[in-house]
DNA sequence: TTCAATGTTTAGAC
DNA sequence: GGTCTAAACATTGA
């Protein structure tokens, strides 16, 4: 579920959590979550064991100098010439734990409050990757479907990354202009609106969550082609998209499946939502029953009265 | 037991 | 090339 909103938190977080620390050692337990180099599929022929020991080595006794973002992916400044990449894709979880939690707890991990937050011992069953710090702190990398990767790839080479290459304009950058937003979403004229604004490659960021958001807020039905979408309509998608995101991140995202903020604890954006999760509830402004549509093997959730 | 779930890539059809 | 669909990744929970 991490979309824009949700790795901006986890962002924002980490680089005030981890800024100038160094890393005192990590820990792989799964090394087809890891990779080297530019490549988007991790390369088959690194064997395992090799691999993690590179990784290891290069991370070791580096100093996080920042941790940013691009699109959904994470991008951890290292002081030597390396950067790690990070996607959480569905399911993928940082949490912090600094030095005095730490020993609170006896190097076991637990949030207490269940009503606001995740209930757990870390390191889990989900956790496979874990980094030490110098300073005693301890940061987890859980993630139950393991679809994400941490990728670390020479700054000499970052320019050959696939997926940086590709990704569209980020929708809270100041030259992010509705010219800007209309140009983008023209180059799909004959695709659905929804599947159009969740391209990475027309708008940076934006996932099922928040294109079902956008779109509710703008009044347009998740299925009409952008050829058909009139200019009215689309400075109202311009404005919603800024808006929506915006106030995600100030909300600390949604945790909707298993998103959770760097201390585990739950992002509230999930009780503004108007239309996503809320197929079959009566539509918050005018009472009609939020209905549902498949496309493109996603679900897309819209009132049936308020979208046209 | 079957189905759906946040993201992304890839393959195949037209 | 664009667009659509389905499938793949692995797991959980309803």
């Amino acid at each position: 579920m991490p979309e824009l909103p949700e790795v901006q938190t986890v962002v924002s977080e980490l680089n005030r959590k981890l800024k100038n620390k160094t890393i005192r050692s990590v820990v792989v337990n799964v090394p087809k979550m890891i990779s080297i180099g530019p490549a988007t599929v991790s390369n088959k022929r690194q064997v395992a064991s090799d691999k993690v020991r590179i990784f290891k080595r290069l991370l070791l006794n580096q100093k996080i100098l920042s941790v940013k973002r691009r699109a959904k992916l994470l991008i951890f400044d290292l002081q030597g010439p390396w950067s790690m990449l990070v996607h959480l894709k569905m399911t993928g979880q940082f949490i912090f734990e600094d030095q005095k939690q730490r020993a609170k707890t006896g190097g076991k991990y637990r949030l207490l409050n269940k009503k606001t937050a995740l209930l757990e011992h870390l390191p889990s069953k989900h956790t496979h990757v874990v980094f030490y710090f110098t300073d005693g702190s301890v940061l987890y990398f859980n993630d139950v479907r393991k679809f994400g990767y941490l990728k670390l790839v020479h700054d000499d080479e970052i320019g050959q990354v696939k997926e940086l290459k590709e990704f569209g304009p980020e929708p809270l950058e100041k030259h992010f202009t509705f010219e800007v937003f209309s140009a983008q979403v023209k180059k799909r004229a004959r695709g659905k609106i929804k599947q159009v604004l969740m391209d990475n490659k027309v708008v940076a960021g934006i996932g099922n969550i928040y294109s079902d958001e956008i779109l509710f807020l703008s009044g347009i039905r998740p299925e009409r082609k952008v050829i058909n979408i009139q200019e009215r309509e689309l400075r109202e998608a311009y404005a919603n998209t800024k808006k929506v995101l915006a106030k995600a991140i100030k909300a600390k995202g949604s945790s909707v499946g298993d998103f959770v903020r760097t201390d585990g604890s739950w992002g509230q954006m999930g009780k503004f939502h108007f239309v996503y999760g809320r197929s079959g509830q009566k539509c918050k402004k005018c009472g009609a029953i939020v209905q549902s549509v498949k496309l493109g093997g996603r679900t897309a959730s819209f009132c049936p009265h308020c979208q046209k």
